[in-house]
DNA sequence: ATCGTCGGATTGTTCAACGATTCTTCGATC
DNA sequence: GATCGAAGAATCGTTGAACAATCCGACGAT
């Protein structure tokens, strides 16, 4: 192995611990629908799947419930979380207040271009038919908006409510249809945000956002 | 506080965890500044002080770790998260994003009503010349504020900011001087508020953001 | 049908153990 | 005398087993 050859900080390898990829696993199977919402995770069933201990898969549990993405309920176990009213407005809220905020800031050149990759990427994926990959696309603009603020701590945020969202709006909501609307208007705030005209790239977004989060009431319940 | 006359959620009684109390406990440690930045924190020996299991320790530190309060180096150790280059302006970043998007939306007149109580109390402590609850008033005056957007999430994020917040900056800073500056803008924040002037009370809550995070850079190395 | 009780299942927590990794100390070598 | 490397101690990561506390469902009595 080469040695390091940045003096700055010492580069972890980080191996990721057990408990992490039992997160990971979980996290792949609820953004894929495998686990929907509601469903009981029992410690020791999944200990034994994974072939981890119960005390690892503990952790892991404790890592995805400060996501949200489930919830422990005290000596009855954890659960897939599940859409509460309120829950719909209250991800898009916070999604309003961390993409506007981002996107009125502006960006680097280079986070900006990686907007447009993501407007590009939606396109190809359009082009192709793929409505997977136009998913992905979508939530990578979103990501790269966010990104132009170059805060840690957004990103995360912002990795969270997204995962969330995929938890909560797999499959069920993909439709050709629903999307081929906001490939336009990805378009247009991108062309907003190269032109400098940021203002008016916050009002598209806000206007999307807005809008989407009908979208997603009316297709769940209230 | 009056119990919940709604009878959707059924209310858990919910005795909080032993690892939930440990977590707890240090969080408390970390804000009173027991617990230094960059101070390490074995698992054996909190586990002896607090008369708890090493791997109910382990829980805690995943939770506090989560929050940010606490970083882990794998096959090293948890330290206290020490402030970072660019940390700063991440965290005001983070309430830029958060604070200015709920204030201009406005808010039910008990959620603003809240603010103006942390406006009072801020001015009360002040005239007690106690440092220690203008401290805190200020905190609870921009936790109301976020409070005004009525989100869960949003206000979660806003209390692991204040968490922070309170762990690198907690007495240092703390001079009568530096706190009287602020004492009249929340009034002209909150009195904005009140006036239903959304743009403007929005405009001086950044202005003061950014007053605030120049001042901490300055009293920081940079 | 309602209520209480009992048994089974699962969680919360503890404890002990062991390999793996890191840190430290201490010589040996140049 | 400084550098390097190897032995040893300390700590973490993970496991497995154990036990009390709690919850769930069934069963039976009123």
């Amino acid at each position: 192995m080469a040695p390091p050859l940045t003096s700055s900080a010492r580069v972890r390898i980080a191996v990721p611990s057990v408990a992490e990829r039992v997160a990971e696993e979980l996290r792949y199977q609820l953004a894929e629908g495998m686990l929907l919402p509601g469903a009981r995770l029992t410690e020791a069933t999944i200990a034994e799947d994974l072939g981890v201990s119960r005390n690892t898969v503990r952790e892991a549990f404790a890592e995805l419930a400060s996501e949200r993405l489930v919830v422990r309920q005290p000596n009855r176990g954890v659960f897939v979380a599940t859409l509460e009213a309120g829950d719909i407005h209250d991800l898009y809220t916070v999604r309003r207040a961390i993409e506007v905020s981002s996107i009125r800031g502006g960006g680097s050149p280079e986070r900006i271009a990686a907007v447009r990759a993501a407007v590009e990427e939606g396109k190809r994926a359009a082009a192709a038919d793929d409505n997977d990959a136009l998913g992905s696309a979508n939530q990578h603009f979103h990501g790269a908006i966010v990104a132009l603020a170059e805060s840690k701590r957004l990103d995360t945020i912002m990795r969270h409510v997204l995962a969330e969202m995929r938890l909560y709006f797999h499959k069920a909501t993909a439709d050709a249809h629903f999307y081929s609307a906001w490939l336009e208007e990805n378009e247009a705030i991108c062309a907003a945000l190269e032109a400098g005209e940021l203002e008016r790239a916050g009002e598209l977004l806000t206007g999307y956002l807005n809008r989407s989060e009908e979208q997603q009431r009316a297709v769940h319940g209230e």
